[in-house]
DNA sequence: CACTTTGTGGAGCAGTTGGTCCAATATGGG
DNA sequence: CCCATATTGGACCAACTGCTCCACAAAGTG
């Protein structure tokens, strides 16, 4: 049942989509109110009502991101393929989504966040995609532990450093995709970091 | 032979270094003039006097850095050691520089300059950062040629996949960094990357 | 119907932004 | 010594920042 009060007029799915978008070209806070504004066609007083503050809109376009592009980094879960295999289509699938033409190119969780402001002033907004990246950095571990279970790696291999390897290679696309490297390299790539996904 | 007029009364070095720092750990949208002029002990007058701008103090503390921490990266053009040495010489490098806690963590290079600002407004930041990396992702390349003429790696190996593979990695560290990843953990993912330097 | 609750547009807030101006000051060259 | 050149601190600027307030409109509830 909707609760009482005048109906909210806008469409959500619509206004997160294009804050989204903002945020994840710009970053956020290059990303102004005003410009918000302009690519939601919301007021100020709409945002705020809706959203609380430019940081709770950022959270919930990270939301957004993660039900629609986010989900590429889900197949690593995948247990109906071998753990080889879901890495494999963990990066290529990664570098499809991310070097996507129909919207800003890069990982807005990769790119995100990364800086710190010393009056931890908006601490919030690191603290919330440094935790999606600690989500991934979960599920790869599990995936290369799932590897060794099933005889790909070696019973020693180190857990911790093929993960790290992993996601350190796959953070770091995102930085070369916006400086240009075709999505073709990046491919191949993949295929030499999986060189490393065997008994050695 | 010093120019006519009046000498400048500040530390060139000290006051590039001082920037340098909070580029390094805020990035260049987040550090105001205010932060800089606090750090620094400057007026803005004076740092428009020897800087021009904002963006034109970023550019000369990025050449600081490069200077400094970011000769970290100049050994990989080693020829004195083996190309695989030169790529282990110069991961374990980034990770020490990195994580050195005498300045803040992550790479100035790998974190700054990755967002796009549509009126092109900072364009002259973002590509002044980008084109370092660029060179490094040159500089991998060559030590990946000299690794096959080597003997190295296999003759008909993928150039630009190997290279994009150790690149990606070596962006990568930086975030995994300021996420709070151990070094030790950082330093077995390399001895899984270097897994890969080798004939198939 | 009144009454409450919530969303809306627009005006406007204090604070900060990058950057400029100016009068004073300090050097080298003629 | 005088002038041209350059640096200095501090006051100052328009523009913009994230955000709030207000009068009003649109819904549910009695």
């Amino acid at each position: 049942m909707s609760p009482a009060g005048r109906p909210r007029a806008f469409d959500m799915e619509g206004v997160l989509e294009a804050a989204m978008l903002l945020f994840w070209e710009q970053g956020y806070e290059a990303t102004s109110l005003a410009q918000l504004r302009a690519a939601t066609g919301l007021s100020s007083a709409s945002l705020y009502g809706a959203f609380d503050s430019k940081e709770g809109l950022f959270k919930r376009a990270v939301e957004h991101y993660m039900n629609g592009p986010g989900t590429a980094t889900g197949v690593v879960e995948d247990e109906t393929v071998s753990p080889r295999e879901a890495v494999a289509a963990l990066l290529h699938g990664s570098i499809d989504m991310q070097a996507d033409p129909s919207h800003p190119v890069g990982c807005l969780i990769a790119l995100s966040g990364t800086m710190r402001a010393p009056g931890e002033e908006h601490e919030g907004v690191r603290a919330a995609v440094a935790a999606r990246r600690e989500a991934d950095r979960v599920r790869i571990r599990a995936c290369v532990e799932r590897g060794i279970a099933a005889g790909e790696l070696d019973a020693d291999a180190d857990v911790d450093g093929v993960t790290a390897m992993i996601h350190s290679f796959l953070l770091g696309l995102s930085t070369q995709l916006r400086d240009g490297v075709a999505a073709t390299t990046l491919h191949a790539a993949v295929d030499v970091v999986l060189l490393n996904w065997r008994r050695s």
